[in-house]
DNA sequence: GTGAAAGCGCTAACAC
DNA sequence: GTGTTAGCGCTTTCAC
């Protein structure tokens, strides 16, 4: 089922067929000769083959995902918002689960730059300026997700990190909370960093001392913040009266940690989240968290892959900061 | 970047780069001009292009999964399995959420055809036989996943779902509950009705009666296992111990709705799902389930499509049915 | 308005 | 052993 055989069908040329499929704006022909090659493409029920179109200088219609999904579950939100969009606008997307391992994550990008996809998204875990650029120089373009790349040349779209933990802080701190706990995220990465950094403003904003002790590292990932959670608690309970976990998987953590030691949330300890995953809202309890604009930052991403990939692409880079929000549930309360 | 550049830069002649490329077996050259040819693939950063290789009769090493991902949770399990069989075997995977809705489902059956996959792996929400013969008539391998179409020609595999329901059933059993509600998934879909059946066979097994007015219909939502499960605190609340509910994600419902009505669990109910999904190992209480084996299934369903895409494919399409595997965790308690 | 033909990057049959 | 060439399914000049 080729072109070849539409046109036979329809009696005229290929190169006929091809003019209906594509329906250039200057491009005339009598309407009778577009009906019969529109009828033989019906009967025959004939769908083009993308990858031909594509090698004669087209595109793929393919965007690449690399993230390292499982390894978050907040990234499997990310990724259906993105597929979302994507298929509003006709575009097929491949999921790579880097899983946070950077040989994972080149050896997808070596299948996608053999796919010839027309744009790679990532949140990388460890890819650098110049893994990016050679990418760029293939004609792939490349938009950076949730993870920023020192000094690329190419855009990025994020949640506003440091504002959600200002949110999250300041929240507690609104509920009298004034020994706030606080599990870090990888501070490899952007976002950790900027909650952290969030959490340490808000503090002093408020007057408020920073206690080290009860600052822990934290890797996002639950059992992190379990174990978070116990040294906390050896720490000395009176420490602290709220734990800001800096995503919703550790303090699903936290709170678990917090009950096997007898604990009741919110009554005992307050917990806030960040991301604002799906589970986040059906949870006991459910979960007071930063919620990351996911379908925001899907569209921000997909609008700066079309800039990107339109006829003259603009120079510099948009780096796109996403407001979050704070999501109130039932983790924390008022504490007097 | 093309196998024209490599080839002049080696001093060779594009065919032989191409043989370098491919490997056969009985293809002989000289070490040095392989050597020549790997030189300069490797100076040039030469990566093939997939659509030209697949163009001239190869697979473009790409396959669809399409599912109803976000509707139930299960799915994003079972997608990220067969994305990692997929990763091992250098396959690239377009992920399809079709969200249930058929509509969407043709679409991207549509998308995946023009893109030349080489195979589809498919949950439907509705097609029938004459939707799979048109794909598998167009060259495309269709492997059911966890879902049947009457009378398809093409292999299918599924978890043990009457297994699983009799497995949760006789555990409820034995830890002397008799008085069981059961929350249906769709009764459209065959997990659904084997399910239904699992549980009713149990009862009877065990010489229980079945009590219709504690069988409330459901759809695999959370929000569905929460009215589900009111109905039945409105039906009387003496009238069951435990529930069953289909699957995790209406568990979770249900554990929500007795714990609005003051009620604890397992102390004054006792909750199964099925699934086990990955927030079941850490919800609040950690829930007791049915574990569909996700991994396996994965490779079960790119073994099958391995076999499919074969030189000889088996005629007779095979039907896998895996076992289920009971997963104790807190939510169920010993009646007395 | 429509058709013929070149060529996208590659593989494979056929020469040499 | 290695090179030449046709052709995969399509788009796009360039003729007519």
């Amino acid at each position: 089922m080729t072109i070849r055989e539409v046109a036979k069908r329809a009696g005229v040329s290929i190169s006929t067929v091809s003019r209906v499929l594509n329906e250039r704006p200057n491009d005339y022909m009598r309407e009778d000769t577009r009906e019969k090659v529109l009828q033989a493409i019906e009967e025959l029920n004939y769908i083009p083959d993308r990858r031909a179109q594509s090698l004669r200088g087209g595109k793929t219609g393919i965007i690449g995902l690399i993230a390292p999904i499982r390894l978050n579950p907040f990234y499997v939100e990310l990724s259906y918002a993105i597929e979302n969009v994507c298929y509003k606008e006709g575009y097929g997307i491949l999921v790579c689960n880097s899983k946070g391992d950077i040989n994972r994550e080149r050896t997808y990008i070596d299948l996608l730059v053999r796919q010839k996809v027309d744009g790679i998204i990532i949140t990388t875990a460890g890819l650098k300026k110049g893994d990016l650029d050679e990418l760029i120089s293939r004609g792939i373009t490349v938009i950076l997700a949730d993870e920023d790349v020192l000094e690329a040349n190419t855009p990025a779209v994020f949640a506003n990190n440091h504002l959600g933990a200002c949110q999250a802080t300041q929240y507690l701190i609104d509920l009298e909370h004034e020994r706030i706990a606080f599990i870090t995220g990888p501070l490899t990465v952007l976002s950790g960093r900027d909650r952290l950094k969030g959490y340490l403003d808000t503090l002093k904003k408020n007057s408020l001392e920073v206690d080290k002790s009860i600052i822990k590292k934290g890797n996002y990932t639950y059992s992190k913040g379990y174990s978070a959670t116990q040294k906390l608690m050896r720490g000395g309970e009176g420490k602290f009266t709220a734990i800001f976990c800096c995503n919703d998987l550790m303090a699903f953590g936290a709170i678990r940690a917090l009950q096997d030691n007898g604990k009741k949330i919110p009554q005992d300890y307050s917990i806030i989240g960040f991301d604002d995953m799906y589970f986040s809202s059906i949870s006991n309890p459910q979960l007071t968290t930063v919620a990351q604009p996911v379908d925001k930052m899907a569209l921000k991403v997909f609008k700066a892959f079309k800039r990107e990939i339109s006829d003259r692409p603009p120079l510099k880079k948009v780096h796109v900061l996403l407001d979050t929000k704070l999501v109130i549930r039932e983790s924390c309360r008022k504490l007097r």
